[in-house]
DNA sequence: GAGCCTGTTCGGGC
DNA sequence: GGCCCGAACAGGCT
């Protein structure tokens, strides 16, 4: 389920291999997710260099190798890293894996939506386009200023689905919009014009507190959210709010399954 | 066996 | 131009 949180929870498996120097064990091309990366010019990047660090963004991670190379993640809706002994063998969908005198990272990824890319700089820096992302909700440099700029002349749009928009709110899922909208009690329907300034505001603060709270808890160690949060109960048909001890509703919002609250969210 | 799905992209349409 | 929707991608789970 890699939204922001579960994103950096598997960056920290890989990054705990930070300062150990890899070998290309295997690397499947075929499937969809590894389309982009050439085998031979992987093996000739990625042989005998150092794992130096790992970096997230959002849904993205990138970890940098010596000899100034990137190794571009994306876990699309199934994908995933370990870390395992360096001996571990191979599973049906482990696309790629590393070996060093210690560990095994291997990316896995059954539905083959994720993606992998290299990338090259000539000092090492991070590539420019990395440094140009955006702001993430929970950085110090998403300003109020700047979400209600963001929201601006987008009366029309719909607020679940601008939501999901990682140019605009990187890191942010299906899972994490839903308890946004449930925690500043908007209906995942409603068009932004609607909205009035202290609903924004309200928006604004959920935003910022369910991703700082969702990478305290769940990028920590995977553990669940605390059973106040619609996350416990969102899962399957049946579940009951929180706070209002109604049924939540199921339905297809902005083309995504959205659970929400009819008492809660107006 | 059918239906559902935590992500992204693309084409079509308003 | 902005934004919507649906389809497509592919396999595991219920």
């Amino acid at each position: 389920m890699p939204e922001l949180a579960e994103v950096f929870f598997h960056s920290s498996h890989w990054k705990a291999a930070c300062g150990e120097r890899f070998d290309v064990a295997w690397f499947h091309s075929q499937p969809r997710c590894c389309r982009e990366l050439d085998a031979a010019t992987l093996v000739a990047s990625i042989d005998s260099a150092q794992l130096l660090s790992g970096y997230t963004h959002g849904k993205r991670m990138l970890f940098a190798f010596s000899g100034n190379r990137f190794l571009e993640v994306h876990l699309g809706m199934t994908g995933s890293l370990h870390r395992l002994q360096p001996d571990h063998e191979e599973l049906k969908h482990d696309h790629l894996a590393l070996r060093s005198s210690r560990s095994l990272l291997v990316f896995r990824d059954p539905r083959q939506f994720g993606r992998l890319a290299l990338h090259e700089t000539d000092d090492g820096e991070l590539p420019g386009w990395w440094k140009d992302l955006p702001p993430q909700p929970h950085d110090r440099a998403f300003t109020r200023k700047r979400f209600h700029l963001l929201l601006q002349r987008r009366d029309k749009a719909i607020v679940k689905s601008l939501l999901l928009q990682q140019e605009l709110f990187p890191g942010v899922g299906n899972w994490m919009a839903d308890e946004i909208l449930w925690r500043a009690r908007l209906k995942p329907d409603r068009r932004l014009g609607t909205l009035k300034d202290a609903e924004r505001n309200a928006l604004f603060k959920e935003l910022r507190w369910v991703c700082r709270e969702a990478l305290r808890i769940i990028g920590k160690d995977y553990s669940d959210p605390p059973k106040q949060w619609l996350f416990t109960h969102r899962w399957r048909d049946g579940g009951i709010c929180p706070v209002s001890g109604v049924p939540l509703r199921r339905d297809t919002i902005g083309g995504r399954t959205t659970c929400w609250s009819p008492e809660v969210q107006l």
